[in-house]
DNA sequence: TTTGCTATTTATAACTT
DNA sequence: TAAGTTATAAATAGCAA
């Protein structure tokens, strides 16, 4: 005796933008929910830290951070790390521009692992890769914060090339967080290239 | 009449560090790929812009990002946006801090190209790649030529930069301004230069 | 809009090569 | 040690409230 199914159940759907709003907007939340789970969950299994940032058609912004986003983000970018800021003494020329290089050198580090296929096809063009003059106020604003923090990391990496006799060990490995400071509490982050 | 089992197949698991090292890389790589096909599929269908860092506990970073990490982190981290557009037009310092900027996220940019044709395959490290304490002086020299070089793009990009009064559009699409955080919000711009 | 319910697809734990 | 296999666990498409 055959029972009436209560539903068709989950049905394959091709891999390509759902033209239904409404059905895109339950599609959208309930994978957007999956995938922070997804991310939980390996970062519980493994160890490892994780931070996951979308924003929905509309523009409005959801997050997952393990243990927070904004580290783990800036981490990736290169951006406000140091190893011992208040060892910083003074601006040795050849240390600044040597650490100069070598933000550069793990700003390259990090770019390799990036996975994602859609830039290879598409002609979209960074905001970076821009002539300068085709630039407005706002991206001058953006790009003086840029600098800034570059800054910040050179003075940083200086402070550590000096307080080891250029000795230092771990600017291109970075392999652990625990030593990384916001900038905001970084004493030489005023200090000159 | 029964057919002996081939496997047991996947298994419950409970949510919690895997203890044994190997057992735990495993199930790293496998979820890390199943979580970035999860986000892809959820940027495919929905149109979402997604960007997921992840940390091994080792320190490698990997990262998936429709259509770029950066811009997305950045958009939701409120960096390098204003709303005082105003205050930096024509400033000399501003301008040269900017080439610089750029002259640095151009060779990013390039060496990131480099980088993936490459690390897959060999084992190979490079020069660039040593600790600093192991390089000789050779080495060293060559970083100090290479930001000469560098230092000297620059300069010729200034001279084009100061020659131009700045006007354009949004280069950044950021088109929905209800996530912009407030400039006062970012410890970059309160560090003041 | 968000939540709950199946039936089905998809992801993956344990194993194999 | 990475890649492939299989059976089971987990996610989710389509409905419904």
């Amino acid at each position: 005796m055959e029972k009436k199914k209560q539903s068709i159940g989950r049905q394959k759907i091709k891999m390509a933008k759902i033209k239904n709003q409404s059905h895109r907007q339950v599609t959208f939340s309930k994978r957007r929910l999956g995938l922070f789970q997804k991310a939980s969950e390996l970062a519980t299994l493994c160890g490892a830290e994780i931070a996951a940032v979308v924003f929905s058609p509309g523009g409005k912004a959801f997050s997952f951070g393990h243990p927070d986003v904004e580290p783990i983000v800036d981490r990736f970018l290169g951006r406000f790390t140091t190893r011992n800021p208040s060892a910083f003494k003074g601006n040795d020329y050849l240390s600044s521009q040597l650490t100069l290089v070598l933000d550069l050198l793990e700003a390259e580090r990090r770019c390799g692992e990036v996975l994602d296929q859609s830039k290879k096809s598409s002609g979209h063009r960074r905001w970076w890769e821009a002539r300068v003059d085709e630039l407005g106020m706002d991206e001058l604003e953006l790009l003086q914060s840029a600098m800034e923090a570059l800054k910040c990391n050179v003075a940083n990496h200086q402070a550590a090339v000096l307080a080891k006799n250029m000795n230092f060990s771990s600017c291109l490995g970075m392999s652990h967080g625990e030593n990384l400071i916001p900038l905001s509490s970084n004493p030489v982050f005023n200090a000159g290239f």
